[in-house]
DNA sequence: AGGGTACTTTGACCGAAATCAAATGGAAAC
DNA sequence: GTTTCCATTTGATTTCGGTCAAAGTACCCT
């Protein structure tokens, strides 16, 4: 089960995604403390938002746009190691500095609390901490699982992993059930896909085209994907769970 | 700074390990209730100790030896996505269901908690969930720090990354300094080695005897290595961080 | 409209790692 | 001792994805 479904109720304030996340019953004490301390931010494509190694003084969620975690090597090769999505949390509660670089991938707007008022917070409310620790379990998981991919699968199975993932998350959004076709933007580059599956962007083009030509998915144009058939698509992707991803 | 740096007293009982893992300010109380409840398990060199969505009755830490969290795909390709050395944590509280199988590496005795009553406690001292919160960020960040290894380097720079890996947790097991040569057993087959990194069993036979033939480690045996220059090694691993790897 | 820029596709070629296959080594069992 | 079994090494060949290069496409900006 996902997060949004463990907490899809509405009357979480003005930034309902972020009350939804961290708080697991949706207390109204609780609330109003995290109404006082919180804030926005807005970020451009392409800006850096923290850089790898910098104190990090807020956590927060995404709004709307897309963040991505990278971890970047001397030489220059980089690897995406996390994708946020809208509601996604970001931060790290008791650790000073950032682990890796967090990049706005396309224009991003963030709900944000200053660290230390939060972490005050979940001194003082237990649920918080347990709530923020099956967050973090979540997203091991999704890492882990993101590992199988990154080690062991193909280029063409790594798209597909890619476009699934999407297209669940996407789907979820927008409450569409399992049947019918699937339609959505893709928010990445092909770089960015690269980035993500450790591939170059040339062969993230050409498994794309390689999938449209054997009709796995269509494109109406570079980034407007439709996907006909989920289950073949998955098939693709060489996933057996048919569920349990989470980033 | 490492989990064993922070916690490292000895006055914890006789499963130190376990409590330098979990209990934050040893504080006498939760020690003896921790005490009670615990117990040991022992598995054979190649045991699964959980499989893949079986329901998870405990958690624990390993007290000797090496166990594995692997991910296998219908085909038999495996990837493993943790490695865990004495005085890891398994387990997932809050979770009723493993999300991966757990092997026994090698023989390994385990100190075990049944989850209920572990739970009980985290949600009557506060301390244990936040203790679980700051271990289980470790493992997402080494989690995410492999994603780089799998994503991005060659095979050479992924041995290396390994054998960095494991000279270091066990030199910091045997309270070496940081100068000299690092002698140890490599606990991990070929095979082994090769589902951690993404490789074939092959490919990592040769890329050790190339670093051989170079130099930068001295094989006595099969197994047992010896590391002239641990700055070397790093170098060959690509690896700027100099520290942090946790896993 | 024209020109610039950034993103994407496609082609030709190359190389690192996989695959297939055989030989070697080392330890336990008979 | 030698047989068996398993882990490991090494060799020959193939293949998938990377690299280098060029062309195509969409969008923005005067």
């Amino acid at each position: 089960m996902t997060l949004k479904a463990q907490f899809d109720h509405t009357n979480c304030g003005e930034c309902p995604i972020r009350h939804r996340a961290v708080c697991a019953h949706c207390e109204r004490d609780e609330l109003k403390e995290l109404e006082n301390i919180k804030y926005y931010r807005s970020f451009e494509a392409g800006q850096t938002i923290i850089w790898s190694g910098d104190p990090m003084n807020f956590v927060g969620s995404v709004v709307s746009g897309i963040a991505s975690l990278t971890q970047t090597m001397e030489d220059g090769r980089t690897q995406m190691v996390g994708l946020l999505l809208p509601s996604d949390f970001v931060g790290r509660p008791g650790r000073e500095t950032a682990p890796y670089d967090v990049v706005a991938t396309t224009d991003l707007v963030m709900c944000c609390f200053r660290k230390h008022p939060f972490e005050d917070m979940m001194v003082k409310t237990p649920h918080i901490a347990q709530r923020l620790l099956q967050m973090t379990l979540d997203e091991l998981d999704a890492a882990r699982e993101w590992m199988l991919v990154l080690g062991r699968k193909t280029a063409r199975e790594k798209i597909a992993s890619l476009l699934s993932i999407i297209a669940r998350r996407d789907a979820s959004l927008h409450h569409s059930g399992m049947a019918g076709p699937i339609v959505f933007d893709l928010p990445l580059t092909r770089e960015a896909m690269a980035d993500y599956l450790g591939l170059t962007l040339e062969t993230v083009s050409r498994q794309i085209s390689a999938l449209k030509k054997d009709q796995v998915i269509t494109l109406e144009s570079k980034r407007h994907v439709t996907i006909p058939d989920m289950g073949r698509l998955m098939e693709e992707a060489g996933d057996d769970t048919d569920g349990g991803f989470l980033v």
